[in-house]
RNA sequence: GGGCCUUUAGCUCAGUUGGUUAGAGCGCUGUGCUGAUAACGCAGAGGUGCGUGGUUCGAUUCCACGAAGGCCCA
């Protein structure tokens, strides 16, 4: 009895032995090692979209580096050379936030070099431990280089791209609203503000209308001071507008509001009667001319789709100083940006007679104006949530800044990012529509950001006369010394610079105090395929999730479309985010939130792999303990069917393999589908549907081989002699299965497969590579003819009958192990049966007899589509070595097994 | 509130121009084996196809509206 033997065990104990794979990986430089045994292969880029340094990793990042890891790791067994070179993304707002939370000092306590300095450690230690959590899940990558949005290099390249950008043109100066903190003088973020509920003004202001006699445009706003912006009135273009005509201090006055609002407005006016004058939709009053209440000014009428009908008028007061909304707005009509207040919240000139005074004590002031004017509808005191500033608690306001902006339309950029989306492949495919709907309707791109942590803008300021110098020479100038220096040298005074102002001839600058938006450092990042050896540009493919519709893949597409003519990515695949088993987003609140370090520490790296894998990434993706709990499943059924097939390989050697024209049928039918399945598996992969080639694999090993070809050859197996060519046949197909579904499954759960390899390389084939990632796929080489396949169907249909005709003969008491039944059947049965031998049959059908069953009591019977099988009990006695019942059984064996027994014992002399 | 998307058995997935009793696997239940044994085989139960309307001789598949959920934006 030759019984399977190996060290591959059934426990797996991924937790402790994931390390320890790891660390020979790492050892052995496996990232390199693959690079150079691929070396001249056709070369695949996966371009890492670099995740924000300043935390542990969860599972979103996880999912996204480990579908990166599963796509590279096939490239690289399957004739590509695909390098993977991580990135982070180090600047930015919420580094320097909680930095200053940490440190508990602000802006003013310590000095933008040393804050700097103190941002790029706290950067790069996250980046360290990133790094470790990436590898504990058993990525490959360049990790001893990868790319930090912090490298020397890589800050010249964000300034090399940008002198692109100054060169044709792209770039300008303009005005946006941002938060500001009067007190603490500084631009706020949005993370930076924090909602409370404080009392305000509420008014109701008249627009006095130049075209319509003696109406007035009723408008409600809870800021007055932000009125001296006023350009302009918003109107919703579906909702019902009416004028209508009332008493206002025993005086007629016409008022133009929401219809729904009239009641509300009589009230207040204690007018006795209201009579409606005209209705029309709101969409009557864009381009409409009114006067502002108090300063000598057109407001003109324009239709906005964020015009609510709950509060207020239905016509909303547009300061697009003072609003995102009214910012935006503005951009659509082109009306101009006013924001008549300084950095303390001063009211400037522009102001005429608050000039010199807080915005917010003016309120007051405004209101006495307007009522004195008589154009004052309305005043109340109300208390609503309104944005404080994180630090010093203040209230804050909109106010309108000189930024950067990057133009979207120049030399009709836009319409060229339109092409370009059209150009690449996206999957899933809605994905196109998704982005080019937003690229149509994106602003230009506001690059500045008041902040301390980033590349500074490389605009200078002419100390004389405060001209801006945007020289794309003297970029590139800075360029070249950042790449030397680090953009830190960028802060010092008196740079080697040699600029002259063009328009008073000055020699000293400033920098620009703002720095580039974070979006800006990531965006560029393609460069580095371009200074990368083995890598090219653009990259085969960008990998993120669907959130980055808006985010990288815009960025990096405005950046290389405006400055090297075209998008740096061929293919986008986006997955979705990880809810909870029921759907829900995982947040800490709900408390159903699940971390890759808690799966690790539970069940493995592997078992993470195969969640991933094993789901449909282009939705959400589920993650529970039960859905943890299927994916452990499928592991242990991978596992076992593995073990089996090292077990049964044992005492077989790669130079006693059978030639294919000498092997069994049915070693040669299961060698067929392992083709075909692969082949399936392989399309799947490379269309990036890594569920599909899981499940296709999965069900290979289960249905196929555990069910049916594994069972069915452990007679042989374990049974004939050693050397016999029927067992040899089938080892000889073990070990293609077991080399290509290694391989196969390597992609996904890589520790396992490596564990599987080597196991291998011990116990069958010492000249196997030191890695599983150091070989490929196997070609195809073992497809039989159609028309052999079709005879395999017919018989497997008739052994589906058989195996139920058997449970029926079970179920009565009859019967237990299939061994003890013959079957027989009706016309069909043998039709089928026609294309194999009697031996053959009763093998597939792990019975021992077939036909011949006159006389004989049937013991079950099972019909189906036309066919009958019936089940008796085989003639002959049971074989105490193979449990077969034969008739030429003497002393208790069988005479195949009696001649094995006599062979063994020859051998032994 | 707007844009895009998802919704098929307890779980993960298939379902290819709309056409007969909607398929797998896992899990579950029953059962066999005890030479893959904390393994392996066999069988079975389990679905108002998110809901409501419409188009059609006929819709899981097409259309409209709605619900729940996700991403982005406001």
């Amino acid at each position: 009895m030759l019984l399977p033997k190996t060290a591959f065990s059934m426990k797996a104990n991924l937790r402790e032995k994931e390390p320890l794979i790891q660390q020979k990986w790492k050892k052995a430089d496996i990232y390199e090692q693959i690079l150079l045994n691929n070396a001249g292969k056709k070369v695949f880029v996966l371009h890492d979209g670099p995740p924000y340094a300043n935390g542990h990793i969860h599972i979103g990042h996880a999912l996204n580096k480990i579908l990166k890891d599963i796509i590279v790791k096939y490239k690289n067994i399957s004739g590509f050379a695909a390098p993977f070179v991580p990135g982070w993304d180090c600047h930015g707002l919420p580094i320097e936030y909680q930095l200053f939370k940490e440190l508990n000092i602000s802006k003013s306590d310590i000095s933008q070099t040393e804050f700097r300095k103190k941002a790029a450690e706290f950067a790069k230690n996250f980046v360290k431990i990133q790094m470790k959590e990436f590898m504990r899940l058993g990525i490959f990558a360049d990790w001893g280089k990868p790319y930090l949005t912090i490298n020397k290099t890589y800050e010249a390249g964000i300034l090399e791209t940008f002198a692109g950008l100054v060169e044709r043109d792209y770039v300008y100066r303009g005005a946006k609203p941002v938060y500001w903190c009067c007190d603490c003088e500084t631009a706020l973020a949005e993370a930076e503000v924090e909602y409370r509920d404080i009392p305000s003004p509420s008014i109701t202001a008249l627009f006095k209308s130049e075209e319509l006699e003696n109406t007035y445009a009723a408008v409600w706003t809870t800021t007055p001071w932000t009125l001296p912006a006023n350009v302009a009135l918003a109107f919703n273009k579906d909702f019902l507008y009416s004028v209508i005509e009332l008493e206002k201090d025993g005086k007629k006055i016409r008022i133009l509001a929401l219809d729904a609002k009239k009641e509300e407005i009589r009230e207040q006016l204690h007018s006795p009667d209201l009579r409606i004058i005209s209705q029309a939709e709101g969409v009557k009053y864009a381009g409409m001319k009114f006067r502002h209440p108090f300063l000598d000014r057109p407001s003109v009428g324009i239709i906005a789709d964020f015009v609510e009908g709950g509060e207020g008028t239905g016509i909303v007061h547009i300061a697009p100083g003072h609003g995102e909304d009214d910012y935006r707005a503005g951009l659509k009509y082109n009306l101009p940006v006013i924001s008549p207040v300084d950095e303390r919240g001063l009211f400037t000139e522009e102001a005429g007679e608050f000039r010199g005074q807080f915005v917010f004590d003016t309120n007051k002031k405004i209101i006495a104006l307007m009522r004195g004017k008589g154009v004052l509808l309305e005043s109340k005191e109300i208390t609503h949530s309104y944005p404080h500033c994180w630090r010093c608690k203040k209230p804050v306001i909109f106010r309108a800044t000189p930024q950067w902006f990057i133009s979207i339309d120049k030399h009709k950029l836009r319409e060229k990012l339109l092409e370009e989306i059209k150009g690449v492949r996206w999957t899933p495919p809605e994905g196109e529509n998704r982005i080019a709907a937003m690229v149509e309707g994106r602003p230009d791109w506001c690059i500045s950001r008041q902040r301390y942590w980033g590349v500074p803008i490389p605009v200078f300021y002419c100390a004389q006369c405060g001209e801006h110098l945007l020289d794309a020479k003297v970029i590139k100038k800075l360029a070249a010394l950042v790449r030397a220096e680090g953009s830190d040298i960028l802060l010092k005074e008196n740079l080697p610079l040699e600029m002259l102002c063009a328009k008073c001839g000055g020699t000293k600058f400033s920098l620009e105090n703002d720095i580039l938006d974070v979006w800006f450092d990531s965006g560029v990042s393609n460069h580095i395929l371009e200074e990368r050896a083995g890598h090219h540009w653009p990259a085969d493919l960008y990998l993120e999730g669907s959130d980055q519709h808006r985010g990288w893949f815009q960025s990096s597409l405005v950046l290389s479309s405006a400055t090297k003519g075209s998008a740096p990515y061929k293919n986008i695949v986006t997955h979705g985010f990880v809810t909870d088993g029921e759907g829900r987003k995982m947040s800490k609140s709900q408390g159903n939130v699940i971390t890759p370090q808690e799966i690790i520490d539970k069940s493995g790296a592997d078992i993470l792999r195969i969640w991933t894998a094993s789901q449909n990434y282009a939705g959400d993706l589920r993650l529970s303990d039960e859905i943890l709990k299927s994916c452990t499943d499928y592991y242990r059924k991978i596992r076992n069917t593995f073990r089996f097939m090292l077990g049964n390989l044992h005492g077989w050697t790669p130079d006693i393999q059978t030639p294919k024209d000498k092997m069994t049928a049915i070693d040669l039918y299961i060698l067929s589908r392992m083709e075909a399945v692969k082949k399936e598996a392989r399309e799947d992969y490379d269309n990036y549907n890594l569920a599909g080639a899981f499940h296709r694999l999965f069900d290979f090993i289960n249905l196929e081989l555990s069910s049916f070809y594994l069972d069915i050859i452990k007679d042989r197996l374990y049974t004939l002699g050693e050397d016999w060519p029927e067992r040899r046949s089938s080892q000889s197909a073990l070990w293609e299965l077991l080399k290509n579904l290694t391989l196969l499954f390597a992609p996904v759960i890589s520790h396992t497969s490596e564990e599987v390899l080597q196991t291998a390389k011990e116990e069958i084939d010492g000249s196997l590579p030191d890695s599983v990632f150091l070989m490929e796929i196997p070609e195809e080489k073992f497809v039989i003819p159609e028309k052999r396949e079709g005879e395999w169907r017919e018989l497997l249909k008739i052994r589906e009958s058989v195996l139920k005709a058997i449970e029926k003969a079970r179920g009565g008491g009859r019967i237990g192990n299939a061994l003890e039944a013959g079957a027989t059947g009706n016309g069909d049965f043998d039709k089928a049966l026609g294309a194999f031998s009697v031996d053959e049959v009763k093998e597939i059908f792990l019975i021992s007899q077939i036909g011949e069953s006159e006389g004989k009591e049937i013991l079950a019977e099972h019909a189906e589509n036309g066919l009958t099988v019936k089940i008796y009990r085989a003639d002959g006695s049971k074989c105490g070595r193979c449990w077969r019942i034969t008739p030429d059984n003497s002393d208790g064996l069988c005479g195949r097994c009696a001649q094995i027994e006599k062979e063994n014992v020859e051998a032994a002399l």
